[in-house]
DNA sequence: TTGTAACATCGACAAACGTAGATACGTTGA
DNA sequence: TCAACGTATCTACGTTTGTCGATGTTACAA
Protein backbone atom coordinates (compact mmCIF):
# COMPACT_ATOMS: atom_id res chain seq x y z
CA UNK A 1 0.00 0.00 0.00
CA UNK A 2 2.56 2.46 1.28
CA UNK A 3 3.66 3.46 -2.27
CA UNK A 4 1.63 5.76 -3.16
CA UNK A 5 -1.49 7.75 -1.23
CA UNK A 6 -4.48 4.69 -1.38
CA UNK A 7 -7.63 5.90 -3.33
CA UNK A 8 -10.67 5.52 -1.06
CA UNK A 9 -12.22 2.62 -2.81
CA UNK A 10 -8.86 1.06 -2.27
CA UNK A 11 -8.38 2.26 1.37
CA UNK A 12 -11.92 0.49 1.61
CA UNK A 13 -11.46 -2.53 0.42
CA UNK A 14 -7.59 -2.99 2.53
CA UNK A 15 -9.66 -1.71 5.58
CA UNK A 16 -11.92 -4.60 5.30
CA UNK A 17 -9.43 -7.41 5.08
CA UNK A 18 -7.75 -5.70 8.41
CA UNK A 19 -10.58 -5.24 9.87
CA UNK A 20 -11.10 -8.92 10.29
CA UNK A 21 -7.42 -9.11 11.84
CA UNK A 22 -8.16 -6.55 14.71
CA UNK A 23 -9.81 -9.24 16.97
CA UNK A 24 -8.29 -11.47 18.90
CA UNK A 25 -10.39 -13.95 18.77
CA UNK A 26 -10.24 -14.14 15.26
CA UNK A 27 -6.01 -14.10 15.12
CA UNK A 28 -5.97 -17.06 17.40
CA UNK A 29 -8.14 -18.85 14.71
CA UNK A 30 -6.29 -17.82 12.01
CA UNK A 31 -2.79 -18.91 14.69
CA UNK A 32 -4.24 -22.07 14.90
CA UNK A 33 -5.55 -22.88 11.25
CA UNK A 34 -1.54 -21.62 10.14
CA UNK A 35 -0.03 -24.08 13.19
CA UNK A 36 -2.22 -26.84 12.35
CA UNK A 37 -0.44 -29.93 10.93
CA UNK A 38 -3.59 -30.97 8.84
CA UNK A 39 -3.85 -27.20 7.66
CA UNK A 40 -7.92 -27.75 8.54
CA UNK A 41 -9.34 -27.35 12.09
CA UNK A 42 -12.92 -28.58 12.32
CA UNK A 43 -15.64 -25.48 13.83
CA UNK A 44 -16.36 -27.91 16.92
CA UNK A 45 -12.68 -27.94 17.37
CA UNK A 46 -12.74 -24.42 17.96
CA UNK A 47 -14.58 -23.89 20.23
CA UNK A 48 -12.99 -24.78 23.83
CA UNK A 49 -9.27 -23.53 23.03
CA UNK A 50 -11.25 -20.34 21.94
CA UNK A 51 -13.24 -20.33 25.18
CA UNK A 52 -16.47 -18.58 23.59
CA UNK A 53 -19.78 -20.37 22.77
CA UNK A 54 -20.36 -22.25 19.19
CA UNK A 55 -22.66 -19.41 17.84
CA UNK A 56 -19.98 -16.99 18.40
CA UNK A 57 -17.21 -19.19 16.82
CA UNK A 58 -19.61 -19.29 13.90
CA UNK A 59 -20.19 -15.55 13.55
CA UNK A 60 -16.06 -15.20 13.86
CA UNK A 61 -15.35 -17.80 11.36
CA UNK A 62 -18.57 -16.40 9.06
CA UNK A 63 -16.61 -12.79 9.43
CA UNK A 64 -13.13 -14.49 8.42
CA UNK A 65 -14.59 -16.18 5.31
CA UNK A 66 -16.29 -13.09 4.09
CA UNK A 67 -12.76 -11.45 4.35
CA UNK A 68 -11.29 -14.32 2.14
CA UNK A 69 -8.82 -15.33 5.16
CA UNK A 70 -10.46 -18.59 5.37
CA UNK A 71 -12.37 -21.43 3.38
CA UNK A 72 -14.86 -24.03 4.73
CA UNK A 73 -15.14 -27.18 3.44
CA UNK A 74 -18.57 -29.46 4.47
CA UNK A 75 -17.82 -33.12 4.88
CA UNK A 76 -20.37 -34.87 6.24
CA UNK A 77 -21.71 -33.35 9.47
CA UNK A 78 -18.74 -31.31 9.99
CA UNK A 79 -17.14 -28.20 8.69
CA UNK A 80 -13.68 -27.89 8.08
CA UNK A 81 -11.69 -24.29 7.85
CA UNK A 82 -8.25 -23.76 6.04
CA UNK A 83 -6.27 -20.77 5.82
CA UNK A 84 -6.39 -18.42 2.63
CA UNK A 85 -2.74 -18.61 2.73
CA UNK A 86 -2.88 -15.88 -0.82
CA UNK A 87 -5.42 -13.09 0.55
CA UNK A 88 -2.85 -12.74 3.91
CA UNK A 89 -0.24 -12.64 1.83
CA UNK A 90 -1.89 -9.71 0.34
CA UNK A 91 -2.84 -8.24 3.30
CA UNK A 92 1.00 -8.56 4.25
CA UNK A 93 2.03 -6.88 0.84
CA UNK A 94 -0.15 -3.87 1.52
CA UNK A 95 2.31 -3.21 4.13
CA UNK A 96 5.32 -2.61 2.66
CA UNK A 97 6.95 0.29 3.43
CA UNK B 1 2.50 -14.92 14.31
CA UNK B 2 1.73 -18.10 12.17
CA UNK B 3 3.85 -20.27 13.46
CA UNK B 4 2.51 -21.78 16.69
CA UNK B 5 -1.11 -20.71 17.96
CA UNK B 6 -1.14 -17.40 19.63
CA UNK B 7 -1.84 -16.94 23.62
CA UNK B 8 -4.52 -14.87 24.76
CA UNK B 9 -2.43 -11.82 25.54
CA UNK B 10 -0.08 -12.28 22.73
CA UNK B 11 -3.20 -11.94 20.33
CA UNK B 12 -4.70 -8.80 22.14
CA UNK B 13 -1.87 -6.89 21.75
CA UNK B 14 -1.84 -7.81 18.06
CA UNK B 15 -5.24 -7.03 17.28
CA UNK B 16 -5.12 -3.90 18.75
CA UNK B 17 -2.42 -2.73 16.03
CA UNK B 18 -4.27 -4.47 13.24
CA UNK B 19 -7.87 -3.01 14.89
CA UNK B 20 -6.34 0.38 13.91
CA UNK B 21 -5.16 -0.95 10.21
CA UNK B 22 -9.28 -1.44 9.92
CA UNK B 23 -10.39 1.26 8.98
CA UNK B 24 -9.81 3.74 5.55
CA UNK B 25 -9.36 7.24 6.83
CA UNK B 26 -6.64 5.99 8.95
CA UNK B 27 -4.96 3.77 6.27
CA UNK B 28 -5.21 6.48 4.15
CA UNK B 29 -3.20 8.85 6.66
CA UNK B 30 -0.37 5.87 6.56
CA UNK B 31 -0.05 5.69 3.18
CA UNK B 32 -0.08 9.51 2.53
CA UNK B 33 2.26 9.42 5.52
CA UNK B 34 4.14 6.81 3.50
CA UNK B 35 4.64 8.53 0.63
CA UNK B 36 5.20 11.98 1.76
CA UNK B 37 8.68 13.36 0.46
CA UNK B 38 9.69 15.11 3.38
CA UNK B 39 8.28 11.74 5.59
CA UNK B 40 5.90 13.65 7.74
CA UNK B 41 2.45 15.47 6.96
CA UNK B 42 1.16 18.71 9.23
CA UNK B 43 -2.56 17.80 10.67
CA UNK B 44 -3.96 20.74 8.81
CA UNK B 45 -2.69 19.03 5.82
CA UNK B 46 -4.37 15.75 6.40
CA UNK B 47 -8.25 17.41 6.99
CA UNK B 48 -9.24 18.31 3.20
CA UNK B 49 -7.71 15.53 1.24
CA UNK B 50 -9.40 12.96 3.83
CA UNK B 51 -13.00 14.88 3.83
CA UNK B 52 -13.07 14.93 7.40
CA UNK B 53 -13.26 17.41 10.48
CA UNK B 54 -10.63 18.41 12.08
CA UNK B 55 -11.79 16.73 15.17
CA UNK B 56 -12.11 13.43 13.49
CA UNK B 57 -8.96 13.76 11.95
CA UNK B 58 -7.15 14.03 15.39
CA UNK B 59 -9.15 11.72 16.85
CA UNK B 60 -8.01 9.33 14.11
CA UNK B 61 -4.55 10.37 14.31
CA UNK B 62 -4.96 9.84 18.47
CA UNK B 63 -5.43 5.70 17.66
CA UNK B 64 -2.52 5.28 15.05
CA UNK B 65 -0.52 7.00 17.87
CA UNK B 66 -1.91 5.04 20.77
CA UNK B 67 -1.16 1.68 18.54
CA UNK B 68 2.32 2.62 17.81
CA UNK B 69 2.12 3.27 14.20
CA UNK B 70 2.66 7.24 14.19
CA UNK B 71 4.10 9.96 15.59
CA UNK B 72 3.88 13.38 16.20
CA UNK B 73 6.20 16.37 16.85
CA UNK B 74 5.01 19.64 17.28
CA UNK B 75 6.99 22.55 16.32
CA UNK B 76 5.74 25.95 16.45
CA UNK B 77 1.53 25.85 15.89
CA UNK B 78 1.61 22.40 14.05
CA UNK B 79 1.92 18.99 14.77
CA UNK B 80 4.08 16.93 12.57
CA UNK B 81 3.06 13.13 11.71
CA UNK B 82 5.35 10.63 11.13
CA UNK B 83 5.20 7.27 10.47
CA UNK B 84 6.81 4.39 12.48
CA UNK B 85 7.93 2.35 10.33
CA UNK B 86 9.48 -0.54 12.75
CA UNK B 87 5.95 -0.73 14.38
CA UNK B 88 4.13 -1.39 10.66
CA UNK B 89 7.28 -3.91 9.67
CA UNK B 90 6.09 -5.77 13.66
CA UNK B 91 2.57 -6.46 12.06
CA UNK B 92 3.09 -7.13 8.67
CA UNK B 93 6.18 -10.16 10.09
CA UNK B 94 2.71 -11.13 12.37
CA UNK B 95 1.30 -12.20 8.97
CA UNK B 96 4.09 -14.49 8.18
CA UNK B 97 2.63 -17.83 7.00
C1' DT C 1 -39.74 -41.45 10.19
C1' DT C 2 -37.58 -39.98 14.15
C1' DG C 3 -33.86 -38.56 16.72
C1' DT C 4 -29.26 -36.76 17.38
C1' DA C 5 -25.11 -34.24 16.34
C1' DA C 6 -22.68 -30.28 13.96
C1' DC C 7 -23.11 -25.99 12.30
C1' DA C 8 -25.47 -21.53 10.95
C1' DT C 9 -28.61 -17.95 11.95
C1' DC C 10 -31.59 -15.04 14.74
C1' DG C 11 -32.90 -11.85 18.72
C1' DA C 12 -31.28 -9.07 22.16
C1' DC C 13 -28.17 -6.21 24.67
C1' DA C 14 -24.18 -3.55 26.39
C1' DA C 15 -19.96 -1.70 24.76
C1' DA C 16 -17.22 0.43 21.37
C1' DC C 17 -16.86 3.06 17.09
C1' DG C 18 -16.89 7.06 13.53
C1' DT C 19 -18.52 11.31 13.02
C1' DA C 20 -19.76 16.33 13.60
C1' DG C 21 -19.95 20.41 16.31
C1' DA C 22 -18.52 23.05 20.19
C1' DT C 23 -15.14 24.11 23.37
C1' DA C 24 -10.55 24.21 25.58
C1' DC C 25 -5.54 24.51 25.12
C1' DG C 26 -1.04 26.13 23.44
C1' DT C 27 1.60 29.17 20.30
C1' DT C 28 2.51 33.16 17.64
C1' DG C 29 2.41 37.81 16.46
C1' DA C 30 0.44 42.42 16.87
C1' DT D 1 -2.19 41.93 26.82
C1' DC D 2 -4.90 40.29 23.43
C1' DA D 3 -6.51 38.24 19.17
C1' DA D 4 -6.02 34.66 15.81
C1' DC D 5 -4.54 30.22 14.41
C1' DG D 6 -3.55 25.10 14.76
C1' DT D 7 -4.57 21.27 17.44
C1' DA D 8 -6.68 18.40 21.09
C1' DT D 9 -10.55 17.27 23.82
C1' DC D 10 -15.44 17.00 25.09
C1' DT D 11 -20.38 16.09 24.10
C1' DA D 12 -23.76 13.91 21.61
C1' DC D 13 -25.73 10.58 18.42
C1' DG D 14 -26.57 6.86 15.25
C1' DT D 15 -24.20 2.61 13.80
C1' DT D 16 -21.55 -1.37 14.36
C1' DT D 17 -19.53 -4.93 17.21
C1' DG D 18 -18.90 -9.14 20.30
C1' DT D 19 -21.37 -12.00 22.99
C1' DC D 20 -24.90 -15.34 24.62
C1' DG D 21 -29.01 -18.09 24.39
C1' DA D 22 -32.41 -19.92 21.50
C1' DT D 23 -33.92 -21.48 17.20
C1' DG D 24 -33.11 -23.24 12.28
C1' DT D 25 -30.82 -26.26 9.14
C1' DT D 26 -28.35 -30.10 7.38
C1' DA D 27 -26.45 -34.76 7.55
C1' DC D 28 -26.24 -39.17 9.39
C1' DA D 29 -28.05 -43.27 12.04
C1' DA D 30 -31.41 -46.10 14.22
Amino acid sequence: MMAAPLGIDEAAELARGFHALGDAVRLRVLSMLAAASAGEICVCDFVAPLGRTQGTVSHHLKILSDAGLVHGDRRGKWVWYSLDRERLAALKGALEA
